[in-house]
RNA sequence: GGGCGAUUAGCUCAGUUGGCUAGAGCGUCUGUUUUACACACAGAAGGUCGCAGGUUCAAGUCCUGCAUCGCCCACCA
C-alpha cells in the first residue's frame, strides 16, 4: 500500500515543488488505502467528504479558513490518539452547491422556479455525489454520512427526521405556536425573514411634519392640531391612533380626545404611552400598528385596530384608498404631494436614519402582519427553564466556553435580549414545516415524526389534509446538527459517544445564527439526559476565527464582488500554502487582509521543506536504514546535534503547549521558524560539512529525525507536502512509526532532549560565523576567497574548538586560529568584532580603512554603553532586586557581564587601532 | 444610544499568565550561479509600540481618559 513512496533516490523529485503533482497524487494515494474511508474500527472514526471541486467565487476564502482550522484540529487530536474530536461544518457547502446550481440554470436561462422544487433538489444533490475535492476536507463521523450529507445538501423534506423530531417536541412543549404577527417581509425574496436576517443601513430621508386636526366630543374638528413627524408617510393610510407620552404638558389636553386622519378620514383615538420619547419630533407618534414593530407594541397595550395597507408585493393594498394599486415608495411621494396640497404638511426636513434591509438581497424589508410560525424562546417549558435562559446559563455557568473569551458577551447580551423567532419561510429551500391543515374544519395537525403524513385530521377524522406550504428557517435545521447527524431521536452510539462534541469552529458572525440556535436547540432536545448543562450542550468550545477581508479591507461578499476564488489560489500556491497563510496569518479571531504574496511565501516554505528533504534524501541509501537517536547514546553526539535536538524538543512542547491554547498561527510560526531557521539554515548546513568530512560523526540520524518529526509535527497544518515527502523518507527509516504520516504519533515532548549547555555552545558558533560573515561583507570581501581570522575565547574556547570546522565551511576562513589572549592574534590593520564570550580578530591588511573601522567600532562602544548602564541602574536598583524574582535579576545580571565583556573588547579594539 | 476590536518597521501583521537591547513575511539596499533550494543564500538599513496620565522594581503587554479607523447590537417615529 506504500507503493507510492516506495522511492529510493532523489533523482525522481523534481527540483522545484510541485503542488499540483503532489496534492493530486496524495489525494488519490489518501483515497485507495482507505484512509479517508469510513473504517469499522474506533482508532479510525472519521471519514472526509468532499465539497465540490469546482466551486469558484462563491466557496470564498473565510470557508477555506474554517475547514483549515477544523482540519488541523481534527488532524492533530488524530495524531494525538484522540479521535473523540469532531466538528461540524458542511453548511456553507450547502449553501454554495445551491448557489451554483441556481448559477448553472442561470447558463440555461432558467431560474429555479421554472424547474420547480424536486428538480431543483435533485441538480443539487446529483452535483454534490458526483464531485470530489482535493483541498479542504471536510470532516464528518461516519456512520450515515450520505444520509446525513443529502439532508443538509439539498434541504429535503422528505427524510428528515430530526427536523420532524425537534418541531414536534418544541410544539408539543408550546414553544412553537402560529400567530398573525408583525414580521419582516423582504417583497422581492416574497418571505419572512427573522429578525437576524434584516441588517440596517444608514440612509438619508426626509423627516415629515403632519398636523392631524382634533375632534371634539361631537366628533366635529375642534380647530385644534396635533403635529407628527414621520419618515414613511405612506403608511398614514394605516394608522389608528396618535400616541404621546402620559406627562407631557403640551398633549395632555388631547389625551382621551380623538383626531381625524388626513385624507383616510379615520377616526384616531390619542392615548398616552411611557414609549414615546417627547424630546424626539413634536412629542406625538402615529400609530401604525400593522407596518411598524413599536407602533404594534403600542397598538397592542391600548387594543388599537389593526390596519394592513400594503401588500406582500410592496404594492399598496384597498386600506389606501385613492393610493391602491401603487408602489409603496411612489405612493409615499404621492401622499407627501397631497398632504401639502390640502395644507396638512407642516414641513419637511432631511434626516438621516436606519432602515431594515434584506440581508440577501438588499430590498428595503417591510414590517407586514402576516401569519407566521415562530418559535417562543422565552417562555418557559418547565419552571425555570426557557430556550434562551437555558442557553444563557449554559454558557454564564462555564460549560461552553468562547475563544477568544470576548465573544462571550456578545452571545450573553444577545440572548438576554432575545425576542420571538420567526421560522417559516415562503422559500423552497429548507425542510417543509411538517404541519397539516384540515380542508373541513381547519384544525393543525401536527404529526408525531413516526408518521409520515397524517390520513386524517385529529379534530374532525376528515382525510382532506393539506401540508404548510412554508419552509422552515435552514438555521432552524442547522441548529439541530449536532445531533441530528449522529441519529438523533434514536438514542444512538454515536448519539452518546460524540455529543457533546470538543469543539464548534467557525467565523465570528456565525454566533448568532448558528451556534446560539445550535445551544438552544441542543439544551432541549437532550433534555432527558438531566440538569447538567455538560451533557446538553452540543460543544464545550467555540473557536472563532475572523473574516478574510480583501486587499482593501472590505469584507468579501458577492454582491461587492470582491470574492477570492481559494480554488485559483490553491491551484496556483497548492492547497497547504493557501492554508497555511489563512491559519498563520492574524490572532485569533482577528480579521486578515489576503495578500498573494503572503501565499506566495508559504509556498516557499513547502518548497524549502521539499528541497531540505530532497537533500536528506540525497546523502541516504536504502540498504542501511537509519536509526533513531536514542536518549542512551545522546552524550556521544555532537553538540550541534544535541543543539537542534534539544531545540526540537522545545518546539514540540511549545506547539503543544499553542495548540492545547488554540494558539494555531503561533504553533504555525514557530515550526516555520524552526524548520527553516535552525534546521535548514543552520543544521544542515553544518551536516554538510561533517559529510565531506573522513571520520565525523554521521549526522544522518539526526538529519532523517528532525526532519522526520518535524515533518510530523507540521502535518496539520500543510498535509499534502509534509504526507509526500514523509512518505520519501519513511524507506530509509529502521522504525517509522507508522504506514503513513497522517495516523503516525504526534511528536511528544520529552524534556531529557533539553541540553541549555550544548544550545549555549553552538549559540556561540553561530555568533562567530555571523561576526566574520558581517566583517566580510562590511568590507567587501569577495564572497569566494577564504580569509583569516583569529577568535579569541577562554571560558567558550572548547565549544569554539569543536565548531572550528563549521567556522571555516561557513565563513570560508582559512587559517582560523583559536587562540585565549588577544595578545596573540595582530594587532595592526585588524577587524574586531566582540561577542559576549568571544572576540573576532580578522586581519585586513590592504584592505582596511582604519578612519571607518574606528568610527564602527566608536558607535558600537556608544550603544554598548547605553545599554550597559541601562542594566546598572536596573541592577543597582534596590527595589528591582528585592522585589524581581531572583531568576530575572540573575539573567539581568549575566546580561550585564556579557555586556561589560564586549564594552572592554570593543575599547581594547580602539585602542588597538590607535 | 450601547458594546467590541484595531492603532507596533515603507506595506500586511505576530507579540495570551507584565522581564525585549520589540519580531516575521513582503518591500528596499549591498553582495552571491557556496554541488537541497534564485520559490534560494549571506549581509544591512528601517520602529520614542496612536496620544496623555496612572499602577508597578519593571509596561508594547495592566488601569483611566482622549483621538482616529472599523465592526456588531439597538423599536427612537
Amino acid at each position: 500500500m506504500t507503493k507510492e513512496h516506495d522511492i529510493a533516490n532523489a533523482a525522481d523529485m523534481p527540483k522545484a515543488y510541485d503542488p499540483g503533482a503532489v496534492e493530486g497524487r496524495i489525494y488519490v494515494w489518501w483515497e485507495e488505502s482507505g484512509y479517508f474511508k469510513p473504517s469499522d474500527s474506533d482508532a479510525d472514526p472519521f471519514v472526509i467528504i468532499m465539497p465540490p471541486p469546482n466551486l469558484t467565487g462563491e466557496l470564498h476564502l473565510g470557508h477555506a479558513l474554517t475547514d483549515g482550522v477544523e482540519d488541523i484540529l481534527i488532524r492533530w487530536h488524530r495524531m494525538l490518539g484522540q479521535p473523540t474530536l469532531w466538528l461540524p461544518g458542511i453548511d456553507h457547502a450547502a449553501i454554495a452547491v445551491h448557489v451554483l446550481v441556481e448559477r448553472q440554470l442561470a447558463a440555461e436561462g432558467l431560474t429555479k422556479y421554472d424547474i420547480g422544487r424536486e428538480k431543483f433538489l435533485e441538480r443539487v444533490w446529483g452535483f454534490v455525489n458526483n464531485s470530489r475535492s482535493r483541498i479542504f476536507g471536510q470532516h464528518k463521523r461516519l456512520g450515515s454520512s450520505a444520509d446525513w450529507s443529502r439532508e443538509l445538501f439539498t434541504m429535503d423534506p422528505g427524510p428528515s427526521r430530526a427536523v420532524r423530531a425537534a418541531f414536534y417536541q418544541l410544539y408539543q412543549a408550546g414553544l412553537i405556536y402560529r400567530g398573525e404577527r408583525l414580521i419582516n417581509w423582504c417583497p422581492r425574496c416574497n418571505t419572512a425573514l427573522s429578525d437576524l436576517e434584516v441588517d440596517h443601513e444608514e440612509r438619508d430621508g426626509f423627516l415629515w411634519h403632519v398636523r392631524y386636526p382634533m375632534l371634539d366630543d361631537a366628533g366635529q374638528p375642534s380647530g385644534g392640531y396635533i403635529t407628527i413627524a414621520t419618515t414613511r408617510p405612506e403608511t398614514i393610510v394605516a394608522d389608528t391612533a396618535i400616541a404621546v407620552h402620559p406627562e407631557d404638558e403640551r398633549y395632555r389636553a388631547f389625551t382621551g380626545k380623538k383626531a381625524r386622519l388626513p385624507i383616510i378620514g379615520r377616526e384616531l383615538a390619542v392615548v398616552g404611552d411611557d414609549a414615546i420619547d417627547p424630546a424626539f419630533g413634536t412629542g406625538a407618534l402615529k400609530v401604525t400598528p400593522g407596518h411598524d414593530p413599536v407602533d404594534f407594541e403600542i397598538g397592542q397595550r391600548h387594543n388599537v385596530p389593526v390596519v394592513s395597507a400594503i401588500n406582500p408585493d410592496g404594492t399598496m393594498n384597498g386600506e389606501a384608498g385613492p393610493y391602491a394599486g401603487m408602489d409603496r415608495f411612489d405612493c409615499r411621494e404621492a401622499i407627501v404631494r397631497d398632504l401639502d396640497a390640502q395644507g396638512f404638511l407642516v414641513k419637511t426636513e432631511p434626516y438621516r436614519h436606519s432602515i431594515g434591509v434584506c440581508d440577501r438581497c438588499g430590498t428595503i424589508v417591510e414590517p407586514l402582519i402576516s401569519e407566521q410560525w415562530f418559535v417562543a424562546v422565552n417562555k418557559e417549558y418547565e419552571p425555570g427553564r426557557s430556550l434562551s435562559g437555558e442557553a444563557l446559563r449554559a454558557v454564564t455557568d462555564g460549560a461552553v466556553q468562547f475563544l477568544p473569551p470576548r465573544f462571550t458577551k456578545i452571545y450573553t447580551n444577545w440572548m438576554e435580549n432575545l425576542r420571538d423567532w420567526c421560522i417559516s419561510r415562503q422559500l423552497w429551500w429548507g425542510h417543509r414545516i411538517p404541519v397539516w391543515y384540515c380542508d373541513s374544519c381547519a384544525a393543525v395537525n401536527v404529526p408525531p415524526p413516526a408518521v409520515e403524513a397524517p390520513e386524517s385530521c385529529d379534530a374532525c377524522g376528515a382525510t382532506s389534509l393539506r401540508q404548510d406550504e412554508d419552509t422552515l428557517d435552514t438555521w432552524f435545521s442547522a441548529g439541530l446538527w449536532p445531533f441530528s447527524t449522529l441519529g438523533w431521536p434514536d438514542d444512538t452510539d454515536d448519539l452518546r459517544r460524540f455529543y457533546p462534541t470538543d469543539v464548534m469552529e467557525t467565523a465570528y458572525e456565525i454566533i448568532f445564527f448558528w451556534v446560539a440556535r445550535m445551544i438552544m436547540m441542543g439544551l432541549f432536545c437532550m433534555r432527558e439526559r438531566g440538569d447538567a448543562f455538560e451533557k446538553r450542550v452540543p460543544f464545550r468550545y467555540v473557536y472563532l476565527h475572523g473574516l478574510v477581508r480583501d486587499d482593501d479591507g472590505q469584507k468579501m461578499s458577492k454582491t461587492r464582488g470582491n470574492v477570492v476564488d481559494p480554488i485559483g489560489l490553491v491551484d496556483k500556491y497548492g492547497a497547504d500554502a493557501v492554508r497555511f497563510t489563512l491559519v498563520t496569518a492574524a490572532g485569533t479571531g482577528q480579521d486578515q487582509r489576503l495578500r498573494e504574496e503572503k501565499i506566495e511565501s508559504a509556498r516557499n516554505f513547502a518548497n524549502k521543506l521539499w528541497n531540505a528533504s530532497r537533500f536528506v534524501i540525497m546523502q541516504l541509501d536504502p540498504s542501511q536504514k537509519v536509526a533513531t537517536p536514542s536518549l542512551a547514546d545522546r552524550a556521544s553526539l555532537p553538540a550541534e546535534d544535541r543543539w537542534v535536538l534539544s531545540r526540537l524538543e522545545k518546539l514540540v512542547a511549545e506547539v503543544d503547549r499553542l495548540l492545547n491554547e488554540f494558539q494555531l498561527n503561533e504553533a504555525g510560526h514557530r515550526m516555520y521558524d524552526f524548520l527553516w531557521g535552525d534546521y535548514c539554515d543552520w543544521y544542515v548546513e553544518v551536516a554538510k560539512v561533517r559529510l565531506r568530512q573522513d571520520g565525523a560523526a554521521d549526522p544522518r540520524p539526526v538529519l532523517v529525525h528532525v526532519l522526520e518529526t518535524g515533518l510530523r509535527l507540521l502535518h496539520p497544518y500543510m498535509p499534502f507536502v509534509t504526507e509526500e515527502l514523509w512518505g520519501r523518507l519513511r524507506p530509509f527509516m529502521a522504525t517509522p512509526p507508522s504506514e503513513a504520516l497522517m495516523i503516525a504519533p504526534y511528536p511528544k515532548s520529552d524534556a531529557a532532549w533539553r541540553d541549555e549547555e550544548a544550545e549555549r555552545a553552538v549559540d556561540g558558533v553561530i555568533d562567530v560565523v555571523r561576526a566574520i560573515r558581517n566583517i566580510r561583507s562590511e568590507k567587501k570581501i569577495e564572497p569566494s576567497r577564504p580569509i583569516e581570522a583569529y577568535v579569541v575565547s577562554n571560558d567558550a574556547r572548547p565549544a569554539i574548538e569543536a565548531g572550528a570546522p563549521y567556522i571555516e565551511a561557513l565563513a570560508r576562513v582559512q587559517p582560523l586560529h583559536i587562540v585565549s589572549d588577544a595578545s596573540e592574534a595582530p594587532r595592526d590593520g585588524v577587524a574586531t568584532a566582540v561577542l559576549p564570550h568571544a572576540q573576532v580578530i580578522v586581519p585586513l591588511a590592504g584592505l582596511m580603512d582604519a578612519g571607518a573601522e574606528r568610527s564602527r567600532l566608536e558607535k558600537e562602544i556608544a550603544e554598548a554603553e547605553v545599554y550597559a548602564k541601562r542594566l546598572q541602574g536596573k541592577l543597582s536598583n534596590e527595589q528591582f532586586r528585592s522585589k524581581a524574582p531572583r531568576d530575572v535579576v540573575a539573567a539581568e545580571e549575566d546580561r550585564l557581564a556579557a555586556a561589560q565583556t564586549r564594552l572592554e573588547g570593543l575599547r581594547r579594539a580602539l585602542e588597538e587601532l590607535g
